[in-house]
DNA sequence: CATGAATGAGAATTCATTCAT
DNA sequence: TATGAATGAATTCTCATTCAT
């Protein structure tokens, strides 16, 4: 009974950790940081906000925490394809259009990698989560180069250019002029600026 | 009847100004928007919370202003460089270059385009601000299109991109790796990464 | 799953919101709107400003509250002597007499009728707030003016002057000279005054 | 030289304090206690808020004297009537009358003389001014008594009673409904609805 | 002696964190 | 152990009063 007991209840403590991270990035998602209060995120979470601070010390370490999750998700993702088949040009192009159109679904998390968040700690992990995501596109640079696809060329810089280059196209929300480019189009537009950035052949 | 104000007094007052402004824009490029507390900007300024509201109605409208000051003075120089001689290609390398070493001066202030500010007007004076860095880029792109220098592409998406691209690229304050690009090489391979991006020949 | 709720608890809750009323109330009875501050009336009734704030979304929600709770029972008090029994005369005189004699309980009260608050969102619940009470006295003049005890005349303006009339002669804290009334001598003084100067004949 | 400039300067001191009383005046009448701000008062007066401390030591002091000299004009005029020719009953009515369309034409002013001051200093001359006030009507209710027009009376009460009810019927800023009343009509109710009140043969 | 910029205390409101129940 | 009411410091903004020029 007590054996059962406690495995039921680690199962909940779980499953509570899961669902108010799950919440923290839904509000983030929704509407910025400004709007995850830790009282929200509770109630989002069908917590309280006592409760909250049973599984995380502090908002912070929790943001910290949702950053890293969203970002390993990213990179796990990410990082299948950079390892997969093809040329280092066609998993380039992959890599920018998957992350696009999953930031595209929820286009303010997008700002969780490049907003300005409330507080040192999780400004600490976002950098760290940038970097993380750059690391994959440096590999993929480096495979190209490797490969004679790309030109010689920083793959520092370059990675962070290609991060910047779609968070920025992406994190814009609307066009002010009333053309309105469809998903498809700019996905692809994104990933042809990255692509003949990285010196390689498009559309050849 | 009044007394002459005299001018020493003016300028005093418009120095109160300057100053106010001063100091949000470095305490922004400090520490973002979180440290630049009305209290902040006026202590910085040498001032009493009270005085600071004698020059600006409200602290959305201090950052309102301090964000369009801000990039009037960029848009100015980059409008420059863009309608200046040479091909599109050697004014959007220089475009490029020019903004990427003023932004490393203060290389959090790049914040202020692209992060989330906590008051509405503000916002939307970034979003404007954004579009206006946008729109000379879009220029030199139109330009370069036209004349055959850069092959046919979305205007609006590249600008997006080019701005993102630098932007990433520098922000990052301090490089993860222990690698340290010196600043030449830094904006060098921005300005490249951007060129090959548009499609235009680079150190051909 | 969660605590029950303790009916301690309950009550507590239900406690502090009417503490925090009866505080606003009395400060404004001892002082005026001017020293019913947030931080007085929380202070008052024994709580910290930011738990009056989980009562009540802001000052002048509360005071609106403050102001309809007063003048709801006193609506209801008057109302029930309207409606009831006796001729419009001797309702009239009960329900002046009644009004005064708790109006003289919290002699600075009345001024929550007519003094000018802080706030348009009180302001107008003032101005609510004496149109009920004014809409007791209309009611009466109009069945004394049918049943023939009073003259005809306009009931808008001698309901207004009633109420005028027993608020000032109440509201006046400490007579200038040194002549104190008696409660019962000021309450009857004030009713005859109304009654005959809606025509009833007074005294027989 | 000397002299005269001596007694000119004395004369712009005595115009520059009356300007000031004249502006705070306009400024209660305009919207209340809440609108004259020592700032505003000084530049609708033409000067800076310095020169306003040069002539009253305190807002609150000025206010007072706001006070003390509005009465002291009502007390005046409505003391002249008290004092003139006719019955009591016919002073009374034009007395009242003559208040009430002065108060007809800034009505806010009104307000001063019931409305909660922002100072204990100047609450206590508002509690003067009214019964400055009262007084005159203490008079002429005196006088009828006396010369058995009025029925015997506490002239205290009546006296409160009478400038209460035309304060609030002519404070009350506009009627709910549509049914709006002509000043006329408005100054002859409270006339008729006063001297019925102290049992004079009113319209007989 | 006038000016009006500067002061600074005080007001309302928010929210991460704690703790009695 | 879970709850959510309570805390209290921090934030933006106002305004009577002072004082260098």
């Amino acid at each position: 009974m007590a054996y059962k007991r406690s495995t039921l209840m680690q199962e909940r403590l779980a499953d509570n950790r899961e669902r108010i991270l799950k919440a923290a990035r839904a509000l983030v998602a929704e509407g910025g940081f400004r709007q995850a209060s830790v009282t929200a995120v509770a109630q989002s979470a069908g917590l309280s906000t006592g409760a909250l601070y049973r599984y995380f010390p502090s908002k912070a370490e929790l943001f910290v925490e949702v950053l890293g999750a969203a970002v390993a998700h990213e990179v796990a993702i990410l990082g299948d394809i950079a390892r997969g088949d093809g040329s280092a040009t066609q998993r380039l192009r992959a890599a920018v259009e998957s992350f696009a159109r999953r930031a595209l679904q929820g286009p303010y998390l997008a700002y969780a990698f490049i907003a300005e968040p409330a507080d040192p700690e999780v400004e600490a992990a976002r950098l760290i989560a940038r970097a993380q995501i750059g690391d994959v596109f440096k590999k993929l640079l480096k495979d190209g180069i490797a490969s004679g696809e790309f030109p010689k060329q920083s793959v520092d810089i370059g990675a962070a250019c290609i991060v910047g280059a779609f968070t920025e196209a992406l994190v814009r929300p609307v066009a002010p002029t009333a053309k309105r480019v469809t998903e498809d189009k700019l996905v692809e537009g994104i990933a042809d600026f990255c692509l003949r950035a990285v010196g390689a052949r498009v559309g050849g």
